[in-house]
DNA sequence: AGTCCGTTAGTAGGATTCTAACAACAGACT
DNA sequence: AGTCTGTTGTTAGAATCCTACTAACGGACT
């Protein structure tokens, strides 16, 4: 492991909300098992006079036990509970924020959707996490297409998963992916093949549900080395939507069209 | 619900890593369903001109989506969304942060404990925490003695589990607690009637493993209303933890002192 | 005397909070 | 059509706060 790897865990670890002395008291004690503050500053930058301070944060938040001796020896919990630790103290802050949010959250979450005009995603993982949601809410009918890149196995579960319930059209391309094909081997999910697939270098993800939901993405640069990022755009029961749907339908050409 | 349950919401989601402008925008927006910059402005103390800037950022975490209307329209992913999404960014950190931390992590966890010396454990979650780990590594016998207000059901539940491969004693005092009483219903742990029991308002949790570990808490003031805070020492392979044994076995008479 | 330890204090830099200003645009009114 | 007012989005700067980092000190120990 290197240098590069120990920065990436303190900063992993600030964004944690540990603050970079803490962080790196932390990872020292990990590393020695049982430390000194002479020995932690031997072995990072934290100045000797401000690890003391920093193990006592740390200790306040139960990753790190203090035995009083002289000099004062402190110890980092095993890692599996600092992980616990961390968790709760996570899921704690989670439940205190959302406890208050789930009583001011107005109506249904949906009806502030349908509203003209066409929502932005940024991000694969955002992209993924609205695609989810759409193809939950689906009541009749869901087709979807994919670039081969663009494969998230929660994707491809939530599809699976839907097709219970109502069709599902997915792309010949999308199963090419071999996970993709097992996970729908004995699932009511429908293979279709497009007349004209997503092949275009800069072509994202296409989902049409219920024939009045459109999601549309396409892949820009690289901001993440070996990760593109993906723009979506999406419109609900609205003018722009049933637009789009029909654009798609024209685009797709006869075998599809109905299933848009 | 109350400002003072808005501000907590809002210092919750600072704690989860977003800036005062941020969490105070996000909330806004539960709250409006869709809306501009105007209409946060006009909910919260963030000037207009930055909650432009604020709601970016909260998008790039996928938290808001926008539209490019005249004027930009704003609005917060559905709650359930915005708990995974926060959920999945906090675990991705953590695997980051850990992922490294498991490989150097040296020898086993236990080999820096046998140090001469005692350790401090502050707060009854970490309390909690250490007693759980203490007893799942017993090899052949647990006492456990608590005070009433400290029912824990994480250490309930470790002092079930563990009684199925070693013998397991609790003080009477602690199965009074209905819950606790139905939890050890069908299980092997033992109720063992203390002739001294730990009542003393500051007494908090006692337990003692093998015959060579040893954990003592006290409960002090409440620094939180209605959480006392508690403060446990404990030791293990040390000639301190054989005195506090030995101490122990005197103070609690011959009933129970070959279980210590 | 020198070193180590634990504590305290102060400075520098960066980030966040908060205020202010501006150009462009839209809408209302005449 | 022209004028006025308000809104929008952007940019910049000051104030405040927090963290990072340096420095110093008294006491204990060798």
């Amino acid at each position: 492991m290197t240098d590069a790897d120990e920065d990436a865990a303190a900063e992993a670890l600030q964004r944690l909300g540990l603050s970079k002395y803490e962080a790196a008291v932390f990872i020292a004690l990990e590393r020695l098992g049982t430390g000194t503050a002479r020995d932690v500053d031997r072995m990072t930058d934290v100045p000797r006079s401000q690890v003391y301070g920093a193990a006592e944060n740390l200790e306040e938040r139960g990753l790190v036990e203090v035995q009083q001796s002289n000099p004062i020896q402190y110890r980092a919990v095993p890692l599996e509970e600092a992980r616990e630790t961390l968790a709760e103290r996570f899921e704690r802050e989670q439940e205190r924020a959302f406890e208050y949010l789930e009583t001011v959250r107005r109506g249904t979450d949906h009806e502030d959707e349908h509203q003209e005009g066409v929502w932005t995603v940024h991000g694969q993982d955002n992209v993924s996490s609205r695609i989810r949601q759409i193809v939950a809410d689906a009541e009749e009918r869901v087709l979807f297409a994919s670039s081969p890149e663009l494969v998230d196995e929660e994707v491809v579960a939530a599809l699976g998963e839907r097709a219970e319930e109502v069709d599902v059209w997915v792309s010949g391309e999308y199963v090419e992916d071999p996970d993709v094909a097992a996970a729908f081997e004995d699932s009511p999910v429908q293979i279709m093949s497009f007349p004209e697939e997503l092949t275009a270098s800069a072509a994202g993800r296409m989902l049409a549900v219920d024939g009045d939901t459109v999601l549309l993405s396409v892949l820009g640069g690289e901001d993440l080395p070996g990760v593109r990022m993906e723009t979506a755009i999406w419109s609900s029961d609205t003018g722009i939507a049933t637009v789009l749907l029909q654009l798609l339908r024209s685009h797709l050409g006869e075998t599809v069209e109905e299933k848009v």
